[in-house]
DNA sequence: CTGGATCCCGAATGATACTG
DNA sequence: CAGTATCATTCGGGATCCAG
């Protein structure tokens, strides 16, 4: 994750560090509690285990997510929003309304249906 | 601009509109007002014109801006926020207040100030 | 064996420099 | 100041490793 060293306002440092592929979706899907990494990876379409442990530990690095890890059998491991990835929520939140709208805009309502985000 | 087949959600098609490194301040230096071509290369930080008018072109694509151009002479054309582009605006500004956390917390404040964003 | 994590590497994408 | 070349970064596949 690359962040830019020149900036003219703070909200790029923000984005720099919420802009890859898969870390908006990665937020959006914790903000429903702690969940495990086998957890995400089935519920991100297209994801993989790499990828997500990659993600994961670059939004650690930042503050927005933390992980809980258990001793003992079987191995256990949670992840769960911080305070600020919480606030990340409101925002993707946001574009979560502008998506659906786009989308109704294209004529993909009959995805949004399939996957209940309309009706 | 790369928009995936496969999503999750819908806030992942929003999240591929506004991921390129320049997309997010570009919208908020419009948030203000309508404002030119060479207003917007002299607000921005690094950025050069040739940048500038592909993502431009981009963001009215998706209906987060438009342009208005004048007849006449002296030639004049103006860029401004649509209704769409005024949503996503308060998405950045939730960017910007978490940019501002963090650079407070890595002892960035000097920076900050000079610019006046905080004091 | 299972779940979590790392490494290497090629391919795709994005950003900037160059050039006419 | 548009098109193209170049350089940098991100993404993804697959092998591999570690610990209980």
């Amino acid at each position: 994750m690359k962040i830019r060293e020149e900036y003219t306002c703070p909200l790029e440092l923000a984005h720099d560090i919420t802009r890859g592929k898969w870390k908006p979706i990665i937020l959006w899907q914790l903000r429903l509690g702690n969940t495990s990494l086998t957890n995400l990876e089935r519920n991100i379409q297209s994801i993989n285990q790499k990828m997500l442990i990659e993600q994961l530990k670059e939004l650690m690095e930042f503050g927005m997510i933390d992980k809980r890890v258990f001793e003992g059998y079987p191995l256990k491991v949670e992840y769960f929003l911080t305070d600020r990835g919480k606030r990340m929520i409101e925002a993707i939140t946001i574009l979560q309304h502008i998506g659906i709208e786009l989308m109704q805009e294209n004529g993909m309502e009959e995805a949004l249906r399939e996957k209940g985000f309309i009706e």
